[in-house]
DNA sequence: TATGATGCCTACCGATTCTAGGTATCATCA
DNA sequence: TGATGATACCTAGAATCGGTAGGCATCATA
């Protein structure tokens, strides 16, 4: 819909989640505007992506959740990062970049 | 199965044939070479990937089709790259650059 | 003669993102 | 007051696309 907005690859949104939450614990909602934030508006995950994803991410133990009410008095879902998840973060970025770097020398490639 | 092989991430299959095809016309084998090759043996594109993905990107027009005899004196189906299909691999690697520079500023994000 | 590489193909599976809905609360503004 | 939009959660279903696993044929080589 978006102009310039561009679908995420599939493989890239666990990655984007995690990275969110290592800077710190948030709810759900939270981390889709964490995420725009950081990547200068670029990056749009709607919702029907994150909520499953979240529960995927947690089904695999990457992440913790509970309920809280955080400064608007409203409740949330709060998502940490375990150190499983952190450790897959880190599996996830190397994953990233040999694909970047492979992608990179076959565009390098002249006739 | 290979040990440090990495899954494509959904859509970059199309790039990386265009790319790949861009470079020359190429029966679909070669193809799979082509881009092993070029990719420092990093990127291993099956035939059950290929095949499928030739035949879409031949719908959308990107590429032609004919069958010839190459140098080994074997049958085989040559593609080459449409105007269109150049056009598109242009905007496919657009799109790349702003999805790895999105992603890059996201990952540079610091507690 | 059997194996492996080359060359084409298809059917089905699995994973994941998106679209499109639903619900509820709260603040703001007409 | 009532409507709207932002915040906050969720689900169902569609669509996409790459992989697995199979099939078939030719050719060179061991």
């Amino acid at each position: 819909m978006a102009k310039d907005k561009a679908d995420l690859l599939q493989g890239t949104l666990d990655m984007l989640i995690l990275k969110a939450l290592s800077l710190g614990e948030l709810h759900g909602y939270g981390i889709i505007q964490r995420i725009r934030q950081l990547s200068d508006e670029m990056l749009n995950v709607e919702q029907g992506s994150l909520y499953p994803a979240l529960y995927r991410i947690e089904q695999k133990g990457w992440v913790s959740a509970r309920w809280d009410i955080h400064e608007t008095g409203r409740e949330a879902k709060f998502y940490k990062l375990t150190r499983s998840g952190r450790k897959q973060l880190e599996n996830q970025e190397a994953s990233w970049d040999r694909l970047v770097l492979a992608i990179t020398k076959v565009r390098q490639a002249t006739t």
